[in-house]
DNA sequence: TCTACTTTCTCCACCATCAGGACAAAGATG
DNA sequence: CATCTTTGTCCTGATGGTGGAGAAAGTAGA
């Protein structure tokens, strides 16, 4: 079962696998326009990583006026697994090398079911995705979770709403498992990668990727690689306060932006309306389901409701105040929007692009895009792909 | 006047050449144990750098049990040029090689009367400084100034309380006239790099840089690098909010903290503060110097008036709102207040880590030290010379 | 079809870098 | 004075890397 992935022997064959991974195949002449490397040096460097079977032939390349060139390709038969444990959701996503995704499975699940439960789910899931025949083995796996990670360990530390996740081992847990490296960060952190890789934050170095769900949290990429600070907590704004002496919260304090627009706060702010009898829309659907969710109120709101459109624009208003903040400390170069929002996506970024305009200084918005995320629930799992495969694409 | 300062050739180079600068002058075996080089490698840079008159040797070392070894240390006639442009004053500093201070002046200026003036008398300064024999040249110059910075072009961006400095070519013209490089940056972020080197953030990688004056600003250092943003303008707090259509600003918002407790935020309260007969103190200072400055609310809290106390409290109180915001969201392993709040500092620093400690998660808060800064006005010029250090002792 | 030109790739000679061993110099220890 | 430790230098061999020559494989035009 233990796959043993050779690993580039230096800088040199890192970058050549990124940019492979990046680019998709490429020629060798390509790749020779793109690092700074001797003909004789990259030619070393591609039968090496050509021997250790990381990369192999292609074909010929179109010509580009003269003899054409070989393509080089990363090895088909490399595949990454990715798992982007929600709060109440397991994605489990098998890619190639170019972090393509070849089978994607979801399935809802209650994180604070612990971490035993949780990787029984999520390894069944990723068997599943095995006997479908999209992959033999793994070569690596990412895993997203929902909650604080120490990176360099991956153990998630003091996570407020994975009460027995504190100190679980799952980087070794699975990677016994799973036979292969596994890398472990916060599922923020993965959903920003994967953007950056694969969605509307490419290129770009700074930037916010704000996640609104069941909780609000906020994956930081500084000069293109995520920060996590001191304690690999950072980006944990959904403890901010927005409101002096405002609403209790879980967390103990008052007025946290998550006490008036997590996803519990949202769903009882709409079971209240619906009691109050202020949106039939509402009450029609707390009639029907016994109790309200976030999606409810998606759908309310999509629908036309003008309660649940009245609930989401307060929340990206409060949201916005403190993306606004950020923006100003942090002077990102574009703020992503993501997280199970999909639905109230366009309401929800018209309040928090009004309200950021309007407060960040003129220097920190001039150029700042707003924007929802492109990959919806693929996000996490392209980046804890990805994750995985920046660990294994770096010399050992 | 022109002064041609040798550049270090290579990385190994200029590690060598930072390990003396923050270490002070070394045994060439004590630097052996800090870098991975061979001996003889090792031997060959060293002879290099002797040959460029970037370091000398200087005598033997102790013994450590054998052959004694010999000591190197950097050039003892470099000179670096440290300029603190404060938004009241001008602090010019001549430091050497290892960054300590070897004359400081200080004068009042307000920066609002353009560059010329400004650089004219900072040159002045300069000049003096020259004339007293502490320096003949000047290897580098660094220069920060109290608003944002296109830091690769040294030159300030739309700089709300320096009228007449958007665009103005600091880091040429400035190269011109001391023939030497010059580095611009905004002042938060040289103090920073100022307490990082000589003052409380050594050995530490990410923290926070709070400056309380005039204005209110913030440096960020990264992995122990300043983070810019995308514009330079990362850091800017002070026009954050923190009270929903609060005070009119400034900058045209209503509600930011500057409005609260930036330097004529605080000035006004007080005069008003004096006017309605509230504190017997104020009015005192109030009926002396005709009107009120920041300094003198400092200097009533020490003398013990309660007022001025409050004042200061609920200053820090609404800027620890703002810090704990950032707490959460950075993750820093250490906070340090600085600027021109001598005096008031513990008053200050109290309010601060109050309001953090309870506003912000544990995991984020739990060994965070929230500290003075230690070197007080020193910390502008020090980071300025560290600043230009860094780019000259970095390779061609 | 033939020639001239371009691009790609390999081979090779040559240079620079660097590690590590041998050894000498200089001092500590007893 | 003998032995051990540390430091510094010299030398050799290995490795890494550059760039030229030239073959291979193609395009473009006459």
């Amino acid at each position: 079962m233990r796959r043993m992935t050779a690993r580039p022997a230096n800088a040199h064959q890192a970058r050549l696998l990124r940019l492979l991974r990046d680019g998709g195949p490429n020629s060798r002449a390509q790749l020779g326009d793109q690092v700074e490397l001797s003909r004789s040096k990259l030619a070393v460097e591609i039968d090496r990583l050509l021997q250790t079977g990381l990369v192999v032939a292609d074909g010929l390349a179109a010509s580009r006026g003269g003899r054409r060139s070989h393509n080089i390709r990363l090895a088909p038969s490399l595949r990454f697994l990715g798992v982007d444990i929600g709060a109440t959701s397991i994605d489990v996503a098998v890619t190639n090398a170019e972090l393509e995704v070849l089978g994607h499975l979801t399935q809802p699940m209650d994180v604070r079911e612990g971490p035993v439960a949780v990787f029984e789910q999520a390894l069944a899931m990723a068997a599943k995705l095995r006997a479908s025949g999209v992959a033999e083995g793994f070569d690596g796996a990412g895993i997203g979770v929902p909650g604080p990670v120490r990176f360099p360990e991956g153990v998630p530390v003091a996570p407020p709403i994975m009460p027995g996740w504190d100190g679980f081992p799952v980087r070794e847990a699975l990677s016994q498992e799973l036979g292969c490296p596994v890398m472990v960060d916060n599922d923020v952190n993965i959903m920003a990668q994967g953007e950056q890789h694969a969605g509307v934050a490419r290129a770009v170095r700074d930037f916010l990727y704000v996640k609104i769900g069941t909780g609000i949290g906020c994956g930081v990429v500084v000069g293109g690689e995520v920060y996590r600070g001191t304690n690999g907590s950072a980006g944990d704004i959904g403890h901010i306060q927005v409101e002096v002496d405002g609403r209790p919260c879980a967390c103990g304090n008052r007025g946290c932006l998550e006490a008036y627009f997590g996803g519990s706060a949202l769903a009882r702010d709409a079971e209240n309306a619906a009691r109050e009898g202020r949106s039939a829309q509402l009450a029609a659907r707390l009639d029907e389901g016994g109790e309200l969710a976030a999606r409810d109120v998606a759908a309310a709101a999509t629908a036309g409701d003008a309660v649940a459109l009245d609930l989401i624009r307060e929340g990206g208003t409060r949201t916005g105040q403190v993306i606004a903040g950020l923006v100003s400390f942090f002077n990102p170069g574009l703020v992503v929007i993501g997280g199970g929002v999909t639905g109230l996506g366009h309401t929800l970024l018209a309040a928090i692009r009004t309200q950021v305009y309007r407060q960040s200084l003129p220097l920190a918005t001039g150029n700042l895009p707003i924007v929802l995320g492109e990959l919806g629930p693929t996000a996490g799992v392209i980046g804890a792909a990805r994750l995985t495969s920046d660990h294994l694409f770096s010399p050992a």
